[in-house]
DNA sequence: TCTTGACCTCAACTTAGCTTTAGATTGCAC
DNA sequence: GTGCAATCTAAAGCTAAGTTGAGGTCAAGA
């Protein structure tokens, strides 16, 4: 029968996702990806591969940048496909980053509604500004001050 | 009697911020600080530009880029010095968007807990990633897709 | 007066996350 | 076998948000 191939080109992923076929390669360049190659020298892809890069996407949706999302990936197994097992492991993972990103802003926002009380907005008397809120809420803003 | 200087240099702006003085040049570039100048051409701030600089940090780690921050900063008053009330109005419109952030979070969050169910992680099935979603939490993420 | 630290401008560099462009294959369809 | 879209590589370009460096000026104290 005519069932579903075992691989993808690089285009099929591109559009079954919704990401650029530039944005692919750059993803594996930064190691996010390791696609096979066919005798032409062409990319394929692992079906499983959409779900990585679905994956990739909802992770930036958080926050987090490539090199951390990398990270998290290394928890899926090389080489064979990922069971649902190993996405729920990686998932409850990131359960636990967005339940973090909704406790400082949440503290975040009590903060200003004491600073909308008195209007002051000021960094010695709120403390809505101060270094550790830095480290935690994540965001540009100046860089030598992260270090 | 030696009261406060009605201005003050961009050096104690700096120190008063812990924002680096090539930060604080920088946002003046970008017009988000319009200083006066001394007859020696050095910059001379008012001091509720603390304030100011306060804000663009605190705006900053709710996500906003430079430029979103210009439009919020374009309600103060030219010249004057902001009174309370003018900072309360501000407050408030960064009190909605907060508020805003944790629903998108929340949702998500309710998404992804579905997804841990099924292990899917799929933008088929799950909608975790959809592109409205897209439109709402905003990140880094592929940009031929943003636009 | 001399020196020193804070300040000035302008230009180039940095990182992240991609996109664009150019020129060379590959592979499928007719 | 001819054509055309999809793919390939490599290098350059882009935006945001700054930083760094070079070379020059300002202001205040000894």
């Amino acid at each position: 029968m005519l069932g579903p191939e075992k691989f993808i080109s690089i285009g099929q992923l591109a559009s079954r996702t919704g990401v650029a076929v530039s944005a692919i390669r750059f993803y594996e360049e930064k190691g996010l990806l390791q696609p096979l190659r066919t005798s032409g020298n062409q990319r394929k892809f692992l079906r499983s591969d959409i779900r990585r890069v679905s994956f990739i996407l909802i992770a930036q949706k958080l926050g987090l940048a490539l090199a951390e999302i990398e990270d998290q990936l290394k928890n899926l197994p090389e080489g064979r496909n990922p069971t649902q097992h190993d996405w729920q492991k990686i998932s409850r993972r990131m359960r636990a980053q967005i339940d973090e990103k909704i406790l400082l802003l949440t503290r975040t926002r009590s903060q200003l509604d004491q600073c909308i009380g008195c209007g002051c907005l000021s960094l010695q008397k709120c403390q809505l500004y101060n270094k550790d809120d830095r480290l935690g809420l994540k965001g540009p803003g100046p860089r030598a001050v992260l270090d």
